[in-house]
DNA sequence: ACAGATAGGTGACCGACGTCACACTTCGTT
DNA sequence: AACGAAGTGTGACGTCGGTCACCTATCTGT
C-alpha cells in the first residue's frame, strides 16, 4: 500500500514540512500492520526505521535479566517510536509491541535525516520529544521509589487522567484504562496487588468501571491524596 | 575567578571548538564551587546554565512523593549536566547534589546556543548524551524490576566496574565505591540490606575493601553470575 | 454454539525485607 | 586528645506483598 503526503502531514512532527519534502519522505516510506502482541522494535537490534504510528497502540517493554516484563511507555496513534538510534547510532533499548493491532508507516532514517537538513526544526522537534522521555522516565523512576504499594498504583492512575479533567477537581475518566496486567507490569508488582487495590478503590467509591475500556473516576480528590500520601487505603 | 579557554576545551564537549568560540565562551562561564552536600541544581528550577564538571563528583537525585531520595546517576570530572532545558526549555526534573566539595564551570545556554550556531556538532553531541541517558536510564529501570535483592545490589555493583576489567574477567576494583546508603538510594532499598549483601559476598570471598573507598572485586565471574541470576546467595 | 484465550477476582500461606535499636569503626575538626 | 558525625555491622520482629491455586466473566473467531 502507498503512502500518501496527506497521510505523512498527519502527523505533528511531520506536519510542518514542505510539500516536497512530504513527497519525498512518502516515497520512501512504507506501511506495516502488526497484529495484537507482536513485537514492532524488537530491542539489541539497530533501528533503521522511524516508525508513526497510524492506529493502535503501542507500548516499551523491557525485560529484566531473569525474564520479568517491565512496562516503559505507550504510544498513542499521531506519535512515533524509535527515535533514539537516529540520535547515536545505537540500538534500540527496549522492544515496542502492539498492545492492538496496529498500523503504523515506517520512514527510514536515511530520509528523515535528509529531510532534516532542509527542515532543521525536525532535529530540534526529535531534541524536545527526546529530552521529555527523559522527564517521563525520571518520573516514573520516582513513582518506583514509593515504598507503599497502593500509592504507586493511586500515582500511575492519577498520570493517566487526562491534565484537564485534572484542574476542575470535580470527576474524571480514563478511556483505554490498562488491564491490571499491564499497570502491575509498569510499577513492577504482581497483577493480584494490582487488582486487590482497585477493588479497595472501588469500594470506596472512588473510581467505577464503565463497560470494558473505561473507568471514571468519581472522585478525584480522595485519588489525589492517595496519590500524594497524604491519606491512606 | 577568570576561566580560561585552555580550561574549556579540557572538557570533551568542547574540545572541537575554533579558540574563539572557546574565548567567548570563556568570557561568560563562570567558575563556581560547592561543600559536599551542597545542591547544584535544584528540581523545578528552569536551569540557565549547563554545567560542566572540573573536579569532585556529582549525583543526580529525585524525591519521591513521601520524601524519600532515589539516586538517578553520577557526573564526573570532564562530565556535564543540566542540558535537558538546553533541548525544550523545561524544568529541571531532578536535583544534582554534590558528593563530595565540588569545583564546576557554568556556561549561560545563551552563550552555548551561541556556539551552536557556528558548530553545529555541539548540539549533535548534545543528542548523543541525551539518548545515552535515556539508555541508561532503561536499564536502571529494568533493575528495578528485578523481584531479588540480592540480584539486583550485584547488578549496580557490576555497572560500577569499568568495562575494561570486565573483558579479561580476571580480577576488578571500584575506586570511589559508593557508600551503602548512595547504593540503597539508588536501588530503592534500605541501607542495612545493602550491608548484609556486601557481607555475603565478602563472607564468599568474592568482593574486598581496601581502604576506605575502593572495593577489590577478588571473583569477578562469580559476580556475573550473580548479577545474571545464574546463581544465587 | 462452542472452545479457548484473556481479564478480573479472591483466599491461604510464607518468607524476604523494612524498621528499629544499638554497637563499633573511621574519619575530620577543634 | 577528645569529640561528633558519618559510615558500617548485626540482631529481633512484624508485615506486606508475591506466589499459588482456583474460580468466574467476557470476548473472539470458526
Amino acid at each position: 500500500m502507498a503512502v500518501t503526503p496527506e497521510l505523512l502531514k498527519s502527523f505533528p512532527l511531520l506536519s510542518g514540512l514542505a510539500p516536497e519534502s512530504l513527497l519525498n519522505l512518502a516515497k520512501e516510506a512504507t506501511i506495516q500492520k502488526y497484529s495484537r502482541r507482536a513485537i514492532v522494535l524488537a530491542a539489541g537490534e539497530a533501528t533503521k526505521n522511524l516508525c508513526f504510528l497510524f492506529e493502535g497502540r503501542l507500548q516499551g517493554v523491557d525485560f529484566t535479566i531473569d525474564g520479568r516484563e517491565v512496562g516503559l511507555y505507550f504510544v498513542e496513534p499521531g506519535g512515533f517510536c524509535g527515535e533514539l538510534a537516529l540520535f547515536d547510532d545505537g540500538t534500540q533499548p527496549e522492544h515496542v509491541m502492539a498492545l492492538t493491532p496496529v498500523v503504523a508507516v515506517m520512514i527510514p532514517f536515511t530520509s528523515i535525516r535528509k529531510a532534516t537538513n532542509r527542515n532543521p526544526e525536525i532535529f530540534s522537534a526529535l531534541g524536545v520529544k527526546l529530552a521529555n522521555k527523559v522527564r517521563q522516565m525520571t518520573f516514573q523512576r520516582s513513582l518506583l521509589g514509593l515504598p507503599n504499594i497502593a500509592q504507586r498504583v493511586c500515582c500511575q492512575l492519577w498520570l493517566l487522567i487526562p491534565a484537564r479533567q485534572k484542574e476542575k477537581m470535580q470527576s474524571g475518566e480514563v478511556s483505554n484504562i490498562p488491564t491490571h496486567m499491564e499497570i502491575a507490569i509498569m510499577l513492577s508488582i504482581s497483577r493480584e496487588t494490582v487488582t486487590r487495590v482497585f477493588q479497595n478503590l472501588q469500594n470506596q467509591g472512588i473510581v467505577r468501571r464503565d463497560g470494558g475500556s473505561k473507568l471514571i473516576i468519581s472522585n478525584l480528590p480522595s485519588l489525589k491524596a492517595l496519590a500524594e500520601g497524604t491519606s491512606e487505603l
